[in-house]
DNA sequence: GGATGTGAAATCATTCACAGCC
DNA sequence: GGCTGTGAATGATTTCACATCC
Protein backbone atom coordinates (compact mmCIF):
# COMPACT_ATOMS: atom_id res chain seq x y z
CA UNK A 1 0.00 0.00 0.00
CA UNK A 2 1.09 3.77 -0.32
CA UNK A 3 3.87 3.71 -2.49
CA UNK A 4 2.85 3.95 -5.75
CA UNK A 5 6.58 4.47 -7.12
CA UNK A 6 7.31 1.28 -9.19
CA UNK A 7 10.70 2.44 -9.50
CA UNK A 8 13.31 -0.55 -9.94
CA UNK A 9 15.62 -0.47 -7.58
CA UNK A 10 18.87 0.89 -8.99
CA UNK A 11 21.40 -1.28 -6.24
CA UNK A 12 19.30 -4.28 -6.49
CA UNK A 13 18.03 -6.74 -3.68
CA UNK A 14 17.31 -4.08 -1.51
CA UNK A 15 14.07 -5.59 -1.75
CA UNK A 16 12.56 -6.22 2.02
CA UNK A 17 9.68 -7.54 2.44
CA UNK A 18 7.01 -5.24 3.92
CA UNK A 19 6.34 -7.91 6.79
CA UNK A 20 9.88 -8.59 7.39
CA UNK A 21 10.03 -4.91 7.99
CA UNK A 22 7.20 -4.93 10.58
CA UNK A 23 9.14 -7.42 12.53
CA UNK A 24 12.38 -6.02 12.53
CA UNK A 25 11.52 -3.94 15.80
CA UNK A 26 10.52 -6.88 17.32
CA UNK A 27 13.95 -8.66 16.76
CA UNK A 28 16.14 -5.30 17.97
CA UNK A 29 13.98 -4.74 21.15
CA UNK A 30 14.11 -8.45 22.04
CA UNK A 31 18.16 -8.55 20.94
CA UNK A 32 18.45 -5.20 22.93
CA UNK A 33 17.23 -7.07 25.98
CA UNK A 34 19.98 -10.58 25.48
CA UNK A 35 22.73 -7.50 24.58
CA UNK A 36 22.05 -5.89 28.35
CA UNK A 37 22.12 -9.25 29.40
CA UNK A 38 25.76 -9.95 27.60
CA UNK A 39 24.43 -12.80 26.17
CA UNK A 40 26.94 -12.99 23.19
CA UNK A 41 24.79 -15.41 20.48
CA UNK A 42 21.62 -16.55 20.17
CA UNK A 43 20.15 -19.33 18.14
CA UNK A 44 16.82 -18.39 15.31
CA UNK A 45 15.03 -20.81 18.03
CA UNK A 46 15.50 -19.09 21.24
CA UNK A 47 15.81 -15.47 19.48
CA UNK A 48 12.46 -16.37 18.14
CA UNK A 49 10.61 -17.16 21.18
CA UNK A 50 11.81 -13.96 22.96
CA UNK A 51 9.97 -12.16 19.88
CA UNK A 52 6.88 -14.14 19.57
CA UNK A 53 7.62 -15.79 16.02
CA UNK A 54 8.29 -18.72 14.70
CA UNK A 55 12.34 -19.64 13.56
CA UNK A 56 11.55 -20.65 10.39
CA UNK A 57 9.90 -17.19 9.97
CA UNK A 58 12.79 -14.96 11.67
CA UNK A 59 15.48 -16.99 9.77
CA UNK A 60 13.66 -16.08 6.47
CA UNK A 61 13.64 -12.65 7.57
CA UNK A 62 17.29 -12.35 8.60
CA UNK A 63 17.68 -13.99 5.15
CA UNK A 64 17.09 -11.14 3.48
CA UNK A 65 19.08 -8.54 5.32
CA UNK A 66 22.10 -11.16 4.93
CA UNK A 67 23.77 -14.09 6.05
CA UNK A 68 24.70 -13.18 9.33
CA UNK A 69 24.34 -16.05 11.45
CA UNK A 70 26.83 -18.84 11.66
CA UNK A 71 25.61 -22.39 11.37
CA UNK A 72 25.76 -24.51 14.03
CA UNK A 73 26.33 -21.25 16.37
CA UNK A 74 23.73 -19.21 15.65
CA UNK A 75 23.79 -15.54 15.74
CA UNK A 76 26.25 -12.56 17.43
CA UNK A 77 24.10 -10.56 19.05
CA UNK A 78 25.50 -7.04 19.12
CA UNK A 79 26.55 -7.70 15.55
CA UNK A 80 23.02 -8.35 14.48
CA UNK A 81 21.74 -5.18 16.68
CA UNK A 82 24.05 -2.98 14.80
CA UNK A 83 22.79 -4.43 11.51
CA UNK A 84 19.53 -4.10 11.82
CA UNK A 85 19.39 -0.63 13.38
CA UNK A 86 21.17 0.24 10.49
CA UNK A 87 19.01 -0.99 8.24
CA UNK A 88 15.97 0.53 10.13
CA UNK A 89 17.56 3.86 10.06
CA UNK A 90 18.38 4.18 13.90
CA UNK A 91 21.46 5.05 13.51
CA UNK A 92 20.52 8.80 12.75
CA UNK A 93 18.58 10.76 15.31
CA UNK A 94 14.90 11.32 13.66
CA UNK A 95 13.66 14.68 14.73
CA UNK A 96 9.83 14.25 15.09
CA UNK A 97 7.07 16.58 15.80
CA UNK A 98 4.20 15.84 17.84
CA UNK A 99 1.02 17.90 16.75
CA UNK A 100 -2.43 17.93 19.40
CA UNK A 101 -1.09 17.74 22.95
CA UNK A 102 -3.79 16.95 24.89
CA UNK A 103 -4.32 13.55 26.93
CA UNK A 104 -2.79 11.54 24.34
CA UNK A 105 -0.28 13.76 22.89
CA UNK A 106 0.89 14.04 26.53
CA UNK A 107 1.25 10.75 27.13
CA UNK A 108 3.43 10.50 23.48
CA UNK A 109 5.53 13.03 24.65
CA UNK A 110 6.62 11.09 27.95
CA UNK A 111 7.15 7.89 26.60
CA UNK A 112 10.00 6.98 27.37
CA UNK A 113 11.16 4.56 24.39
CA UNK A 114 10.51 7.87 22.28
CA UNK A 115 14.01 9.74 22.73
CA UNK A 116 15.88 6.33 23.82
CA UNK A 117 16.85 5.27 20.51
CA UNK A 118 16.56 6.63 16.93
CA UNK A 119 14.26 9.44 17.75
CA UNK A 120 14.18 12.79 19.40
CA UNK A 121 11.12 14.97 20.09
CA UNK A 122 12.01 18.39 18.35
CA UNK A 123 8.85 20.03 18.79
CA UNK A 124 5.22 19.92 20.53
CA UNK A 125 2.65 21.76 18.36
CA UNK A 126 -0.64 22.52 19.50
CA UNK A 127 -3.43 24.39 18.26
CA UNK A 128 -4.28 26.02 21.34
CA UNK A 129 -2.99 29.59 22.42
CA UNK A 130 -3.38 28.95 26.24
CA UNK A 131 -1.25 25.71 25.72
CA UNK A 132 1.34 27.88 24.06
CA UNK A 133 5.18 27.93 26.07
CA UNK A 134 3.54 25.40 28.46
CA UNK A 135 5.81 22.89 29.38
CA UNK A 136 5.01 19.15 28.78
CA UNK A 137 7.73 16.05 29.34
CA UNK A 138 10.23 19.43 29.86
CA UNK A 139 9.56 20.97 26.37
CA UNK A 140 7.58 24.09 25.79
CA UNK A 141 4.69 23.67 23.46
CA UNK A 142 4.74 25.53 20.86
CA UNK A 143 1.25 27.73 18.87
CA UNK A 144 0.62 25.70 15.48
CA UNK A 145 1.23 28.90 13.88
CA UNK A 146 4.82 27.94 14.44
CA UNK A 147 4.68 24.33 12.19
CA UNK A 148 5.52 25.40 8.88
CA UNK A 149 8.75 26.94 10.09
CA UNK A 150 9.68 24.52 12.88
CA UNK A 151 9.04 21.43 10.69
CA UNK A 152 11.90 23.28 8.20
CA UNK A 153 14.17 24.70 11.25
CA UNK A 154 14.61 21.02 12.60
CA UNK A 155 14.12 19.34 9.05
CA UNK A 156 11.59 17.19 10.27
CA UNK A 157 10.26 14.31 8.02
CA UNK A 158 8.07 12.76 10.61
CA UNK A 159 5.33 14.03 12.12
CA UNK A 160 2.52 12.37 15.02
CA UNK A 161 -0.85 13.32 14.92
CA UNK A 162 -2.65 13.37 18.05
CA UNK A 163 -5.22 15.60 17.47
CA UNK A 164 -8.93 15.46 17.49
CA UNK A 165 -10.54 13.49 14.27
CA UNK A 166 -11.24 16.67 12.55
CA UNK A 167 -8.21 18.67 12.81
CA UNK A 168 -5.99 15.74 11.55
CA UNK A 169 -6.42 16.21 7.98
CA UNK A 170 -5.94 19.92 7.78
CA UNK A 171 -2.56 19.07 10.00
CA UNK A 172 -1.55 16.46 8.09
CA UNK A 173 -1.78 18.48 5.20
CA UNK A 174 0.26 21.33 6.52
CA UNK A 175 2.88 18.56 7.72
CA UNK A 176 3.10 17.30 3.90
CA UNK A 177 3.48 20.94 2.93
CA UNK A 178 6.13 21.40 4.82
CA UNK A 179 8.26 18.58 3.98
CA UNK A 180 6.91 15.83 6.15
CA UNK A 181 7.14 12.71 4.58
CA UNK A 182 6.28 9.96 7.14
CA UNK A 183 2.98 10.19 9.33
CA UNK A 184 2.03 8.34 12.34
CA UNK A 185 -1.93 9.11 12.82
CA UNK A 186 -3.50 8.51 16.36
CA UNK A 187 -6.81 10.03 15.00
CA UNK A 188 -9.37 8.23 14.02
CA UNK A 189 -9.92 8.78 10.67
CA UNK A 190 -8.68 8.30 7.18
CA UNK A 191 -5.97 10.28 6.32
CA UNK A 192 -4.96 11.08 2.41
CA UNK A 193 -1.63 11.92 1.37
CA UNK A 194 -0.03 12.67 -2.39
CA UNK A 195 1.99 10.09 -3.00
CA UNK A 196 5.44 9.39 -1.44
CA UNK A 197 4.07 10.26 1.81
CA UNK A 198 3.60 7.31 4.37
CA UNK A 199 1.04 6.86 6.82
CA UNK A 200 0.87 4.68 9.75
CA UNK A 201 -2.45 4.62 11.71
CA UNK A 202 -2.82 3.31 15.15
CA UNK A 203 -6.34 3.36 16.12
CA UNK A 204 -7.50 1.48 19.13
CA UNK A 205 -11.16 1.41 18.36
CA UNK A 206 -10.59 -0.77 15.28
CA UNK A 207 -7.79 -3.06 17.89
CA UNK A 208 -10.79 -3.54 20.42
CA UNK A 209 -13.36 -3.85 17.58
CA UNK A 210 -11.09 -6.85 16.19
CA UNK A 211 -10.59 -8.37 19.91
CA UNK A 212 -14.66 -7.91 19.78
CA UNK A 213 -15.51 -10.37 16.94
CA UNK A 214 -12.90 -12.97 18.23
CA UNK A 215 -14.36 -12.69 21.15
CA UNK A 216 -17.81 -12.98 19.95
CA UNK A 217 -16.62 -15.91 17.70
CA UNK A 218 -15.39 -17.78 21.11
CA UNK A 219 -18.32 -17.48 22.64
CA UNK A 220 -20.50 -18.47 20.13
CA UNK A 221 -17.95 -21.78 19.88
CA UNK A 222 -18.44 -22.06 23.09
CA UNK A 223 -22.50 -22.09 23.21
CA UNK A 224 -22.35 -24.42 20.08
CA UNK A 225 -20.31 -26.86 22.53
CA UNK A 226 -23.04 -26.93 25.25
CA UNK A 227 -25.09 -28.78 22.71
CA UNK A 228 -27.80 -25.69 22.09
CA UNK A 229 -27.10 -25.28 18.34
CA UNK A 230 -29.99 -25.22 16.15
CA UNK A 231 -28.29 -24.33 13.33
CA UNK A 232 -25.90 -24.22 10.97
CA UNK A 233 -23.17 -25.21 13.47
CA UNK A 234 -23.48 -28.28 11.31
CA UNK A 235 -19.85 -27.74 8.60
CA UNK A 236 -17.78 -26.77 11.85
CA UNK A 237 -15.60 -30.03 11.83
CA UNK A 238 -13.21 -28.60 10.16
CA UNK A 239 -10.46 -29.02 12.49
CA UNK A 240 -8.52 -26.17 13.48
CA UNK A 241 -5.08 -26.54 14.81
CA UNK A 242 -3.98 -24.81 17.77
CA UNK A 243 -2.77 -21.50 16.61
CA UNK A 244 -3.27 -18.37 18.42
CA UNK A 245 -6.16 -17.86 15.30
CA UNK A 246 -8.23 -20.25 15.54
CA UNK A 247 -10.97 -20.18 12.97
CA UNK A 248 -13.81 -21.30 11.90
CA UNK A 249 -17.51 -20.13 12.30
CA UNK A 250 -19.43 -18.71 14.68
CA UNK A 251 -22.73 -19.07 14.26
CA UNK A 252 -25.54 -16.33 14.83
CA UNK A 253 -29.23 -16.26 14.43
CA UNK A 254 -30.28 -13.41 13.22
CA UNK B 1 -2.76 -30.46 10.49
CA UNK B 2 -5.80 -32.35 9.81
CA UNK B 3 -8.19 -31.05 6.84
CA UNK B 4 -6.42 -28.63 4.90
CA UNK B 5 -9.79 -28.74 2.76
CA UNK B 6 -10.20 -24.71 2.86
CA UNK B 7 -11.31 -24.04 -0.47
CA UNK B 8 -14.64 -24.79 -0.06
CA UNK B 9 -16.54 -23.06 -2.22
CA UNK B 10 -19.75 -23.01 -0.04
CA UNK B 11 -21.59 -20.02 -0.37
CA UNK B 12 -21.82 -18.55 2.96
CA UNK B 13 -19.23 -20.13 5.44
CA UNK B 14 -18.49 -18.08 8.16
CA UNK B 15 -14.49 -18.55 7.48
CA UNK B 16 -13.84 -14.35 7.46
CA UNK B 17 -10.23 -13.83 6.93
CA UNK B 18 -8.68 -12.23 9.22
CA UNK B 19 -7.44 -9.02 6.76
CA UNK B 20 -10.88 -8.58 6.25
CA UNK B 21 -11.96 -8.56 9.69
CA UNK B 22 -9.11 -5.69 10.59
CA UNK B 23 -11.06 -3.62 7.59
CA UNK B 24 -14.49 -4.29 9.07
CA UNK B 25 -14.01 -1.34 11.80
CA UNK B 26 -12.76 1.18 8.89
CA UNK B 27 -16.14 0.43 7.06
CA UNK B 28 -18.35 0.87 9.99
CA UNK B 29 -16.56 3.89 10.77
CA UNK B 30 -17.23 5.68 7.23
CA UNK B 31 -20.71 3.78 7.17
CA UNK B 32 -21.77 5.78 10.48
CA UNK B 33 -20.39 8.80 9.13
CA UNK B 34 -22.67 8.63 6.74
CA UNK B 35 -25.62 7.74 8.07
CA UNK B 36 -25.07 10.98 10.65
CA UNK B 37 -25.21 12.89 7.25
CA UNK B 38 -28.86 10.59 6.48
CA UNK B 39 -27.16 9.49 3.20
CA UNK B 40 -29.17 6.06 1.97
CA UNK B 41 -27.62 4.44 -0.16
CA UNK B 42 -23.53 4.13 -0.84
CA UNK B 43 -21.92 2.25 -4.34
CA UNK B 44 -18.80 0.38 -3.61
CA UNK B 45 -16.63 3.01 -5.14
CA UNK B 46 -17.74 5.55 -2.73
CA UNK B 47 -17.43 3.82 0.58
CA UNK B 48 -14.05 2.28 -0.48
CA UNK B 49 -12.60 6.05 -1.33
CA UNK B 50 -14.10 7.14 2.62
CA UNK B 51 -12.45 4.09 3.79
CA UNK B 52 -9.01 4.41 2.29
CA UNK B 53 -9.52 1.45 -0.39
CA UNK B 54 -9.95 0.07 -3.19
CA UNK B 55 -13.22 -1.12 -3.95
CA UNK B 56 -12.32 -4.24 -5.82
CA UNK B 57 -11.32 -5.30 -1.98
CA UNK B 58 -14.02 -3.51 -0.46
CA UNK B 59 -16.87 -5.81 -2.43
CA UNK B 60 -14.69 -9.08 -1.78
CA UNK B 61 -14.72 -8.65 1.95
CA UNK B 62 -18.06 -7.52 1.82
CA UNK B 63 -18.99 -10.89 -0.58
CA UNK B 64 -17.83 -13.12 2.59
CA UNK B 65 -20.64 -11.46 4.64
CA UNK B 66 -23.08 -12.47 2.17
CA UNK B 67 -24.90 -10.31 -0.52
CA UNK B 68 -25.99 -7.34 1.21
CA UNK B 69 -25.96 -4.48 -1.58
CA UNK B 70 -28.25 -4.40 -4.71
CA UNK B 71 -26.73 -4.48 -8.06
CA UNK B 72 -27.03 -1.44 -10.20
CA UNK B 73 -27.56 0.70 -6.93
CA UNK B 74 -25.28 0.26 -4.52
CA UNK B 75 -25.72 -0.41 -0.40
CA UNK B 76 -28.16 0.18 1.87
CA UNK B 77 -26.01 2.30 4.43
CA UNK B 78 -28.46 1.42 7.59
CA UNK B 79 -28.31 -2.15 6.78
CA UNK B 80 -24.48 -2.20 6.28
CA UNK B 81 -24.48 -0.74 9.83
CA UNK B 82 -26.13 -3.13 11.57
CA UNK B 83 -24.69 -6.29 9.66
CA UNK B 84 -21.38 -5.24 10.31
CA UNK B 85 -21.99 -4.09 14.06
CA UNK B 86 -23.50 -7.79 14.04
CA UNK B 87 -20.69 -9.04 12.63
CA UNK B 88 -18.26 -7.61 14.77
CA UNK B 89 -20.08 -8.15 17.97
CA UNK B 90 -20.95 -4.24 18.60
CA UNK B 91 -24.45 -5.16 19.09
CA UNK B 92 -23.75 -6.13 22.60
CA UNK B 93 -21.39 -4.41 25.13
CA UNK B 94 -18.31 -4.96 26.01
CA UNK B 95 -17.13 -4.62 29.49
CA UNK B 96 -13.47 -3.31 29.89
CA UNK B 97 -10.58 -2.92 32.29
CA UNK B 98 -7.84 -0.88 31.79
CA UNK B 99 -4.50 -1.61 33.61
CA UNK B 100 -1.74 1.24 34.25
CA UNK B 101 -3.28 4.34 34.47
CA UNK B 102 -0.36 6.57 33.82
CA UNK B 103 -0.28 8.71 30.79
CA UNK B 104 -0.88 6.76 28.26
CA UNK B 105 -3.87 4.72 30.75
CA UNK B 106 -5.98 8.53 31.42
CA UNK B 107 -5.58 9.04 28.25
CA UNK B 108 -7.04 5.83 27.21
CA UNK B 109 -9.99 6.54 29.38
CA UNK B 110 -10.29 10.15 28.33
CA UNK B 111 -10.76 8.33 24.89
CA UNK B 112 -14.33 9.07 23.82
CA UNK B 113 -14.60 6.92 20.74
CA UNK B 114 -14.15 3.93 23.21
CA UNK B 115 -17.64 4.49 25.12
CA UNK B 116 -19.26 5.70 22.69
CA UNK B 117 -19.69 2.29 20.47
CA UNK B 118 -20.01 -1.49 22.11
CA UNK B 119 -17.52 -0.78 25.20
CA UNK B 120 -17.55 0.38 28.34
CA UNK B 121 -14.99 1.25 30.93
CA UNK B 122 -15.94 -1.18 33.68
CA UNK B 123 -12.61 -0.29 35.57
CA UNK B 124 -10.07 1.27 36.05
CA UNK B 125 -7.06 -0.39 37.90
CA UNK B 126 -3.36 0.78 39.05
CA UNK B 127 -1.00 -0.74 41.51
CA UNK B 128 -0.24 2.63 42.75
CA UNK B 129 -2.19 2.72 46.19
CA UNK B 130 -2.34 6.72 45.83
CA UNK B 131 -4.38 6.85 42.81
CA UNK B 132 -6.70 4.52 44.57
CA UNK B 133 -9.88 6.75 44.99
CA UNK B 134 -8.72 9.09 42.45
CA UNK B 135 -11.16 9.87 39.85
CA UNK B 136 -9.68 9.58 35.96
CA UNK B 137 -12.48 10.55 32.99
CA UNK B 138 -14.49 10.40 36.17
CA UNK B 139 -14.14 6.89 37.00
CA UNK B 140 -12.43 6.01 40.39
CA UNK B 141 -9.02 4.50 40.10
CA UNK B 142 -9.40 0.79 42.18
CA UNK B 143 -6.44 -0.76 43.26
CA UNK B 144 -4.49 -3.70 41.71
CA UNK B 145 -5.77 -6.48 44.72
CA UNK B 146 -9.12 -5.77 43.40
CA UNK B 147 -8.54 -7.25 39.84
CA UNK B 148 -9.54 -10.24 40.38
CA UNK B 149 -12.76 -9.28 41.74
CA UNK B 150 -13.39 -6.70 39.56
CA UNK B 151 -12.60 -8.97 36.49
CA UNK B 152 -15.46 -11.73 37.99
CA UNK B 153 -18.13 -9.01 39.21
CA UNK B 154 -18.24 -7.32 35.92
CA UNK B 155 -18.07 -10.04 33.91
CA UNK B 156 -15.21 -8.67 31.81
CA UNK B 157 -13.32 -10.12 28.81
CA UNK B 158 -11.31 -7.75 27.09
CA UNK B 159 -8.56 -5.70 29.05
CA UNK B 160 -6.12 -2.88 28.34
CA UNK B 161 -2.61 -3.19 29.60
CA UNK B 162 -1.04 0.20 30.07
CA UNK B 163 1.35 -0.38 32.45
CA UNK B 164 5.31 0.36 31.92
CA UNK B 165 6.96 -2.92 30.06
CA UNK B 166 7.98 -5.05 33.20
CA UNK B 167 4.47 -5.00 34.93
CA UNK B 168 3.07 -6.22 31.62
CA UNK B 169 3.36 -10.19 32.02
CA UNK B 170 2.23 -10.06 35.07
CA UNK B 171 -0.53 -8.15 34.35
CA UNK B 172 -1.71 -9.92 31.70
CA UNK B 173 -1.25 -13.17 33.82
CA UNK B 174 -3.47 -12.05 36.32
CA UNK B 175 -6.32 -11.10 34.40
CA UNK B 176 -5.86 -14.10 32.00
CA UNK B 177 -6.35 -16.01 35.41
CA UNK B 178 -9.28 -14.19 36.01
CA UNK B 179 -11.21 -14.93 32.53
CA UNK B 180 -10.07 -12.21 30.73
CA UNK B 181 -9.55 -13.96 26.88
CA UNK B 182 -9.11 -10.81 25.05
CA UNK B 183 -5.82 -8.33 25.75
CA UNK B 184 -4.98 -4.92 24.34
CA UNK B 185 -1.20 -5.03 25.26
CA UNK B 186 -0.06 -0.81 24.86
CA UNK B 187 3.46 -2.13 26.89
CA UNK B 188 6.08 -2.51 24.60
CA UNK B 189 6.86 -5.85 25.29
CA UNK B 190 5.65 -9.63 23.75
CA UNK B 191 2.94 -10.71 26.11
CA UNK B 192 2.62 -14.95 26.45
CA UNK B 193 -0.41 -15.76 27.09
CA UNK B 194 -1.98 -20.05 26.76
CA UNK B 195 -4.14 -21.15 23.58
CA UNK B 196 -7.51 -19.50 23.20
CA UNK B 197 -6.47 -15.89 24.16
CA UNK B 198 -5.95 -12.90 21.25
CA UNK B 199 -3.59 -10.66 22.49
CA UNK B 200 -3.15 -7.35 20.26
CA UNK B 201 -0.30 -4.97 20.60
CA UNK B 202 -0.11 -1.43 19.39
CA UNK B 203 3.42 -0.26 20.07
CA UNK B 204 4.80 3.49 19.00
CA UNK B 205 8.11 2.96 18.83
CA UNK B 206 7.44 0.00 16.26
CA UNK B 207 5.57 1.90 14.49
CA UNK B 208 7.90 4.71 14.33
CA UNK B 209 10.80 2.28 13.09
CA UNK B 210 8.53 1.14 10.76
CA UNK B 211 8.32 4.70 8.92
CA UNK B 212 11.97 5.45 9.70
CA UNK B 213 13.02 2.28 7.19
CA UNK B 214 11.03 3.54 4.78
CA UNK B 215 11.95 7.38 5.26
CA UNK B 216 15.21 6.16 5.00
CA UNK B 217 14.85 4.55 1.78
CA UNK B 218 13.29 7.55 0.31
CA UNK B 219 16.20 9.74 1.25
CA UNK B 220 18.34 6.98 -0.32
CA UNK B 221 16.78 6.96 -3.18
CA UNK B 222 16.53 10.52 -3.81
CA UNK B 223 20.16 10.81 -3.45
CA UNK B 224 20.74 8.47 -6.18
CA UNK B 225 18.26 10.03 -8.44
CA UNK B 226 19.89 13.87 -8.33
CA UNK B 227 23.75 12.69 -7.36
CA UNK B 228 23.88 11.13 -10.96
CA UNK B 229 27.10 10.52 -10.76
CA UNK B 230 28.86 7.04 -10.00
CA UNK B 231 28.05 6.25 -6.59
CA UNK B 232 28.07 2.75 -4.54
CA UNK B 233 28.28 0.15 -6.98
CA UNK B 234 31.91 1.51 -7.91
CA UNK B 235 33.55 -1.61 -5.36
CA UNK B 236 33.72 -5.10 -7.23
CA UNK B 237 32.24 -6.08 -3.66
CA UNK B 238 29.04 -8.07 -4.67
CA UNK B 239 26.02 -6.07 -3.01
CA UNK B 240 23.60 -8.35 -0.11
CA UNK B 241 25.12 -11.50 1.10
CA UNK B 242 28.10 -10.85 3.11
CA UNK B 243 27.76 -7.45 4.88
CA UNK B 244 30.79 -6.19 6.54
CA UNK B 245 33.63 -4.90 4.93
CA UNK B 246 32.69 -1.41 3.62
CA UNK B 247 31.02 0.36 5.78
CA UNK B 248 30.20 -1.39 8.71
CA UNK B 249 32.23 -0.32 11.64
CA UNK B 250 32.58 -3.20 14.38
CA UNK B 251 29.79 -2.87 16.78
CA UNK B 252 28.08 0.09 18.55
CA UNK B 253 25.69 -0.52 21.16
CA UNK B 254 24.00 2.30 23.33
C1' DG C 1 25.94 -32.83 16.03
C1' DG C 2 23.76 -28.56 15.60
C1' DA C 3 21.88 -24.57 13.50
C1' DT C 4 21.74 -21.55 9.47
C1' DG C 5 20.09 -20.34 4.84
C1' DT C 6 16.99 -21.18 1.22
C1' DG C 7 14.49 -23.36 -2.74
C1' DA C 8 9.93 -25.29 -3.17
C1' DA C 9 5.29 -25.98 -1.49
C1' DA C 10 1.40 -24.34 0.84
C1' DT C 11 -1.37 -20.77 2.42
C1' DC C 12 -3.30 -16.29 2.48
C1' DA C 13 -4.54 -11.79 0.30
C1' DT C 14 -5.25 -8.66 -3.49
C1' DT C 15 -6.56 -7.50 -8.01
C1' DC C 16 -8.65 -8.40 -12.43
C1' DA C 17 -12.36 -8.73 -15.29
C1' DC C 18 -16.79 -9.87 -16.37
C1' DA C 19 -21.33 -12.37 -15.86
C1' DG C 20 -25.51 -11.28 -13.77
C1' DC C 21 -29.00 -8.40 -11.98
C1' DC C 22 -31.37 -3.96 -11.28
C1' DG D 1 -26.27 2.09 -18.08
C1' DG D 2 -24.56 1.20 -13.61
C1' DC D 3 -22.91 -1.57 -9.94
C1' DT D 4 -22.55 -5.81 -7.30
C1' DG D 5 -20.68 -10.44 -6.53
C1' DT D 6 -17.27 -13.66 -7.55
C1' DG D 7 -14.36 -17.09 -10.10
C1' DA D 8 -9.74 -16.94 -11.80
C1' DA D 9 -5.17 -14.86 -11.94
C1' DT D 10 -1.69 -12.83 -9.65
C1' DG D 11 1.11 -11.55 -5.83
C1' DA D 12 2.78 -11.80 -1.00
C1' DT D 13 3.78 -14.37 3.11
C1' DT D 14 4.40 -18.36 5.72
C1' DT D 15 5.88 -22.92 6.36
C1' DC D 16 8.40 -27.09 5.14
C1' DA D 17 12.29 -29.69 4.79
C1' DC D 18 16.86 -30.36 3.87
C1' DA D 19 21.49 -29.30 1.83
C1' DT D 20 25.21 -26.84 3.73
C1' DC D 21 28.54 -25.39 6.62
C1' DC D 22 30.86 -24.74 11.35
Amino acid sequence: MATGRTHRPATRSRGIPEATVARLPLYLRALTALSERSVPTVSSEELAAAAGVNSAKLRKDFSYLGSYGTRGVGYDVEYLVYQISRELGLTQDWPVVIVGIGNLGAALANYGGFASRGFRVAALIDADPAMAGKPVAGIPVQHADELEKIIEDNGVSIGVIATPAGAAQPVCDRLVAAGVTSILNFAPTVLTVPDGVDVRKVDLSIELQILAFHEQRKAGEERAAEGTGPTAATRGKESAKQGPDGDVPAVMPA
